[in-house]
DNA sequence: ACAAGAAGTCAAAAAAATATGACTACCCAC
DNA sequence: GTGGGTAGTCATATTTTTTTGACTTCTTGT
């Protein structure tokens, strides 16, 4: 890695990178939760009990970075963030169900 | 993590164990090649030149355990053995035309 | 008989992903 | 001004994944 691009120089499937990051841990699980409510970074630790908070912190990056997730600094009376699906995140439910479905075959 | 099963008691999304495996080093290209010709183990090795015995080995495991890839001897001439795209393999093809979209916009 | 190709296996090392626990900084209530 | 909630970061372990290199077994060619 001479070079410091996300993946490989050519990238040999252009699915690769997001199937990887697909495939980090909580990331599906995050995905999930995401489908019903916008996120919080401490409600989401308690929703997940064996999460992490490094792991939850990087995997939101990750999915924000990806303009999976977007994240709003929501400036009413709590103070606080939130992270909901953008319209590229929703595209992925089809790819889920279909995974699923592959799945349990 | 008392149990050692090989997810979690219950795997929180159906279609995890599904894209940790499809996400593992290896295993877009190797389902691409497959996509084109039947597999041989040491012609793989060639085509995938930073590749790996063993973790094309594993990789084509894992591919025939998930029912992707299906494992023949071929008792002509040569004697060797093939992987070919199995029909649950081949049901995968939308589904990474799907992630390929998705990532390119 | 010997070499070379096919398809691996094995133990160990290196690299990458996750987890742990301590610590920040800001805001609000009491 | 102490305690609790928010949203994190950091350095360091631990765990998991991937690589390395040596070795194996069977078959074929010369």
């Amino acid at each position: 890695m001479t070079t410091h691009n996300q993946e490989n120089s050519q990238e040999a499937c252009p699915a690769e990178g997001l199937l990887k990051l697909l495939a980090g841990k909580w990331k599906a699980q995050i995905f999930r939760l995401a489908l019903e409510h916008p996120l919080r970074f401490n409600a989401l630790l308690r929703q997940l009990p064996d999460a992490n908070k490094q792991s939850i912190a990087l995997a939101l990056k990750e999915l924000e970075e990806a303009e999976l997730l977007v994240k709003t600094t929501i400036k009413q009376k709590p103070l606080h963030i939130e992270y909901v699906l953008s319209e590229k995140g929703l595209t992925l439910v089809p790819i889920f169900r279909n995974l699923e479905q592959l799945a349990s075959i």
